[in-house]
DNA sequence: GTCTATACGCTGATAGAC
DNA sequence: GTCTATCAGCGTATAGAC
């Protein structure tokens, strides 16, 4: 279930007000812009609050970023553990990845649009995340099984993601008008006639 | 030629050597934890010359986006004015990007992986800029000869050149510990092999 | 637990001497 | 043109009442 944007259970509790007010104008203003005022008035709480459930600015950052990525992570999963093939398995992450742009844009905004480097203190780098290593290692066994082309695994990844990756960047800047699940289908076709194994023209592996 | 990392003329010009030093800093602290007594101390000058030359430190940052824009612009100017295919202009300016990376990280750093909107004010995305647009257009002349696979140039452009965007982003992000023209051929090779129009089992177009 | 009022450092920017 | 000294405002964080 989405943590964020649960209907709300009544009085919404005060730690997801603020976080859902946070990351709102974190993703628009970007989060240098943003003072904890902003956010106390966006919340409706006093600045007391926020400091009493995060410590300050950087630990609201901190636990949006954690949450989100639990939430990835948890997403990531649910897809591996349906019964696909690799290159199954990758189409649908990004067929997810898409909706929510559509849908949930602030998240994915957060996601893959932050340097989260430059605000939070010692984090490393988004990619390094758990959820990003469980699709490079979703690439490599599909390299193993020999389903996806044998390449080294990062320029795998990046190739078959890549794409997908600029679509929604150029989607959250307003460069591109039409919802992204409409390309979604002539980017896997692009995609993956380089990274299928072509089966040679005379030869059958049938 | 290079206009922040040319061989120093003597004694380097102010303004040169305030961008050069405000470029280290954004790009290795981020834009915002950056102040302008950081770059005035890295810059070995005053704080009057730098709200002489630029008028603060939005100024620098409109300086140094406009600068290395232009430069970016020029390098895909002369790919194209190159006598090349289509493909092999796309292929050149991977290649040409991959080495910026290894040897000027700074300027691919500021013009690819910073969020300008954020601390430029009404700067449009990056990815709407001239070159980039320039690159689009290239692509899309490659699908209107029949070299490259006929699709949306949107997601044609983001296909083709995703996979090296990603690349490079890990790579500044540490991730990648090799030298990027050293996965130059793999990330090629995957790339086109899907791009390029195949020639059917048994029918040949020669 | 929630709030308001306040403190204080830092940062962008300026004024005016040289 | 270059520099130093100084300002004014903002933004984080805290203290203490309710």
């Amino acid at each position: 279930m989405p943590y964020l944007s649960r209907p709300e259970p009544d009085p919404k509790p005060m730690d997801c007000r603020i976080l859902t007010a946070a990351l709102k104008l974190f993703v628009n203003q970007g989060y240098h812009n943003v003072s904890v005022h902003d956010v106390q008035k966006q919340a409706d709480v006093s600045i007391g609050s926020i400091y009493k459930h995060f410590g300050g600015k950087e630990g609201m950052a901190k636990a949006l970023h954690e949450r989100l990525l639990v939430e990835m992570n948890e997403m990531v999963d649910s897809v591996i553990a349906q019964d696909l093939t690799i290159i199954e398995q990758c189409n649908r992450i990004i067929e997810l990845l898409f909706e929510y742009t559509e849908t949930r844009c602030e998240i994915i905004a957060f996601i893959l649009h932050a340097n989260h480097t430059e605000f939070i203190s010692d984090e490393p780098p988004i990619c390094s995340a758990e959820p990003f290593q469980k699709i490079r290692d979703m690439v490599q066994r599909g390299m193993d099984t020999g389903e996806i082309q044998a390449y080294d695994c990062l320029i795998a990844a990046s190739v078959i993601f890549g794409g997908a990756f600029r679509l929604i960047h150029m989607r959250l800047d307003g460069l591109i008008d039409r919802p992204l699940p409409e390309l979604y289908e002539q980017l896997i076709d692009a995609t993956w006639r380089g990274m299928k194994i072509q089966v040679e023209p005379g030869v059958s592996n049938k």
